[in-house]
DNA sequence: CTATATGCAAAAAGTTTGCATCTCC
DNA sequence: GGAGATGCAAACTTTTTGCATATAG
């Protein structure tokens, strides 16, 4: 029954770019599925806290999932117009956040970067 | 009657964190406004249209807003506990961000960067 | 049989819209 | 009087919760 679980991040696989839990819970019925949408919200609250999905706010304020490839911390660099995502690394930007902050006098330095653009295919 | 506006702007100026519109709708009615939350949104959106006021948007999806002092682009250093900003600069950053997007292909590259961090009051 | 997972419907929370009223010119 | 601003209530969207049912072990 936990099938369920592995339906939404088969889900979540198969595309390339961050989709939101609307999204999923749409192709899932499209392809058949009688999953309710409650569900692909408990699940993909479970896979985001086990750190398997990274989760992302749009500026509409909702809520984008997608599987990343590495636990490590990374960013990522998405297409505006298909959601194509490229994850990315930036020790640059790492060294600048924690420098920022000690700077500042900030403790327990974390930070978000997101970098958006229009990819080649369009 | 568009004082409407400037008690936004006045509510906004008189902290030094991000609000949220509902804390600055709650602060006006505390001190005896009559304005509604609908005017405070609608304030909040020509605002931040016009570039007067920086939006983000936490990650429980709730769009916070703040007066910033300058139009030119920059990004936040947060304290976690109280609110409290620093309006800080990347030339760095805005470099990376603009040669990761070039290195991969996209276009039109841009980036939302936010520092958080627990200041030296806490 | 018991604990967990699921789905539906309803509830929350944040934000926007419809619309009648009010204000300034 | 007319254009734009305002406030209230209702609509909308996204996400969460309550609850009864179904499933696995």
């Amino acid at each position: 029954m936990t099938g369920r679980r592995d339906d939404v991040r088969r889900a979540l696989s198969t595309t390339d770019g961050f989709r939101s839990a609307q999204d999923i819970y749409a192709d899932l019925r499209a392809a058949g599925s009688r999953i309710g949408l409650t569900t692909v919200y408990r699940a993909l609250q479970v896979l985001s806290d086990s750190g398997e999905v990274d989760v992302l706010r749009t500026d509409e304020g909702e809520a984008v999932y997608r599987a990343c490839r590495t636990d490590e911390h990374h960013h990522h660099l998405v297409c505006r117009v298909c959601g194509r995502t490229v994850e990315i690394e930036g020790p640059a930007v790492e060294k600048w956040a924690e420098a920022i902050g000690a700077e500042h006098g900030f403790r327990d330095v974390t930070h978000t970067v997101e970098v958006f653009g229009t990819c080649s295919n369009h």
